[in-house]
RNA sequence: GGGGCCGUAGCUCAAUUGGUUAGAGCAUCGGACUGUCGAUCCGAAGGUUGUGGGUUCGAGCCCCAUCGGCCUCGCCA
């Protein structure tokens, strides 16, 4: 076998006279009769393959027969193309190798879709023939910044003395927030574990266990529906640290995150981030992760509104509602129909009933409403919309009215929706920043109660411990989110290591003593035996690579992705299992059960 | 669980608003060809229009159901 030199993207002029032998893919094939040429391709690039029937009747014979993405190893010499018939496209566009020798190492069939159209080929197809998809180089690229990040990061860790720690993947079930991947165990009969939601337990427990710095690179599990930047299955870059406070673990990740921009974009990310209260961030942009790449920040004109002769304004601000708008900067170009329709029909998705609009139209040098909600404002009231937003001509104000939760939901996205529309910002461009004075708690009306905004285990800011018992709502936590264009990469926080502090939570949680005990006692226990402060977060890999590669879809990022029902097209997964297997696991499934049920007569 | 878009040749798409034998480009196969690089030229083959019903003289097109993919709301502590 002829054994591989270079790989199909090294050669350059200054390799000319090598005898060189390259083994790879055929990308694509030209027979001109006489002259045969072979672009062969491996991960690393392309390189031109020429056949002389002249000098090599058999090889050129025989490169007659190859067909795209058969695999073949050429042994030959690296020449200089001839003056005008290189390939600026190419890197190794100045050379090409004269092929004295050939071997076709395995032939392929057809592929099920060609390369040049892989774009716009469907998904389906795609992630079927999964191993075809990846050889493009685009994905190849893809699944290489994955590898670069992980090096990235785990270098960096080791160099501050983080040890990296595998924690189980057959874990227990602790059905708080996302449900839970359940595996059924055959030694215990009518027990499962759970594959982990996060290590969040288990790493804090290294604390305990004096770790001191921790880290892994490790897959997490949640069942529940996938969206076009969510799996079922995804990785996270999981840290937890001791004797911190939030800016140390703030500290080590703003860096990493700059590190791994610099490494990978050559990006020079400034550090430290910018960081942002979650109340200012509701207040402006109406979530909890804005994208800072352009302003249109959301203004609460309530005041205003209140006194407008606009009945769906006044009557939400007696329900103890607000009226909150954007200025979209030159949205004039919204008609009249996009805005009542299309725009109105999106901030319907995310729950608003309606969407208020004015544009703005200069009349004798002053600014003045042109449509929509210009007639039910006073000449004054209208001046001071306008100051607020800082209008200009030719902008377009939208308004939704509700409860502030309400207003904040429809117009956030709004906001983005805009943006990306009128192109306020550039694509290449990184905005972050960290979100923090998260407060602790959220009510929960329908189950009146509290629940944990970040997890049970977060804990208060020192000053706001006093509150845990008379003024739970306004308690803020040590949490913190890392935000990148509108997208959250990560989030920690400092954790709760008094046991009595932990109790409290969970008694304003509503989760009981017993509860408690059953769901988390090993963990609690754990609190009791000297357990260090400690805090952590964890990035979300996946969409950093997805930043990273500038794509939109997760499925991208990840070698093996799954559909949205949560199917492997590659493999078929999820599947039957044969009948000795689930009599093993003393299971029984649903057509099982039939099966019975009509054997019998009877509920089974 | 809800909403939306989509499904026609191996791939990407057409099909004059329900009307003859469902077309094109690429890929495939055969042939030609002195340097191409999305080679070019000539020719051939290739279809259960996702599946199942229905309406109609007649359905790729209309209706219902179903399967699958994508986007999305809910969900994702």
């Amino acid at each position: 076998m002829l054994k591989r030199t270079h790989t199909c993207g090294h050669l350059r002029l200054e390799d000319a006279g090598k005898k060189v032998t390259l083994a790879g893919w055929v990308h694509s094939y030209r027979d001109h009769g006489n002259l045969v040429f072979i672009d062969l391709r491996d991960r690393d690039g392309l390189t031109q393959a020429v056949f002389n029937p002249e000098s090599h009747p058999q090889v050129h014979k025989l490169a007659r027969t190859v067909r795209c993405e058969w695999v073949v190893a050429v042994k030959g010499v690296v020449r200089p193309r001839s003056e005008g018939m290189e390939n600026p496209k190419l890197p190794t566009g100045q050379i090409e190798v004269a092929v004295e020798q050939m071997e076709i190492l395995n032939r392929s069939r057809t592929p099920p879709f060609d390369f040049e159209n892989a774009e716009k080929t469907g998904e389906e197809l795609r992630l079927a023939y999964r191993y075809i998809d990846l050889r493009r180089p685009e994905m190849l690229r893809r699944l290489q910044t994955r590898h670069r990040v992980t090096k990235v990061a785990r270098d960096y860790f080791d160099k501050l003395g983080f040890w990296e720690v595998e924690t189980p993947m057959l874990a227990k079930s602790t059905p708080e927030g996302a449900r839970d991947f359940l595996v059924p165990s055959r030694l215990s009969t009518n027990c499962f574990y759970a594959l982990p939601q996060s290590p969040q337990l288990f790493k804090q427990i290294l604390m305990v266990s004096g770790v001191d710095k921790y880290f892994q690179i490790v897959r997490c599990f949640r069942d529940e529906d996938p969206r076009a930047d969510r799996q079922a299955e995804f990785t996270q870059i999981d840290v937890e640290m001791s004797f911190v406070d939030c800016n140390d673990v703030i500290g080590v990740h703003e860096n990493l995150v700059a590190k791994i921009w610099k490494q990978i974009l050559d990006v020079d990310v400034k550090a430290p981030m910018r960081r942002m209260s979650y109340q200012e961030a509701m207040a402006d942009y109406g979530t909890d992760r804005p994208d800072l790449r352009f302003d249109m920040k959301l203004k609460d004109i309530s005041d205003l509104a209140g006194k407008s002769t606009f009945k769906v304004f006044t009557s939400a601000i007696e329900k103890g509602g607000v009226v909150k708008g954007l200025c979209a900067p030159a949205g004039e170009k919204y008609t009249r129909s996009d805005i009542e329709k299309t725009l109105t029909e999106f901030v319907g998705d995310y729950g608003a009933k309606g969407l208020a609009w004015l544009k703005l139209k200069k009349e004798n040098g002053t600014l003045a409403p042109v449509g929509g909600l210009g007639k039910f404002f006073s000449a004054e009231q209208m001046q001071q919309i306008i100051d607020r937003f800082e209008a200009k001509e030719g902008d377009l104000l939208l308004f939704v009215a509700g409860s502030e939760t309400a207003a904040n939901k429809a117009l956030a996205p709004l906001r983005c929706k805009l943006a990306r529309e009128l192109k306020l910002h550039d694509k290449k461009s990184f905005a972050f920043l960290w979100v923090v004075d998260f407060p602790l708690f959220e009510w929960n009306d329908d189950e009146k109660r509290y629940d944990s905004l970040h997890h049970p285990f977060t804990a208060p800011l020192p000053e706001d411990l006093g509150k845990l018992e008379s003024d739970p709502a306004n308690i803020r936590s040590q949490a913190y989110d890392i935000v990148v264009n509108g997208s959250e990469i990560g989030g920690g926080s400092i954790r709760i290591h008094d046991p009595n502090v932990q109790r409290k939570v969970f008694k304003l949680l509503n989760i009981s003593d017993e509860q408690a005990q059953r769901r988390f006692g090993f963990f609690l226990q754990a609190l009791e035996y000297g357990a260090p402060p400690h805090g952590g977060i964890a990035l979300g890999l996946d969409r950093m690579i997805m930043l990273l590669t500038g794509t939109d879809n997760i499925r991208d990022v990840i070698a093996f992705p799954k559909t949205q029902r949560g199917q492997c097209l590659l493999t078929d997964a999820p599947s039957e299992v044969d009948q000795k297997q689930l009599d093993e696991l003393n299971l029984r499934t649903q057509k099982h059960l039939h099966a019975i049920e009509q054997k019998t007569g009877e509920q089974p």
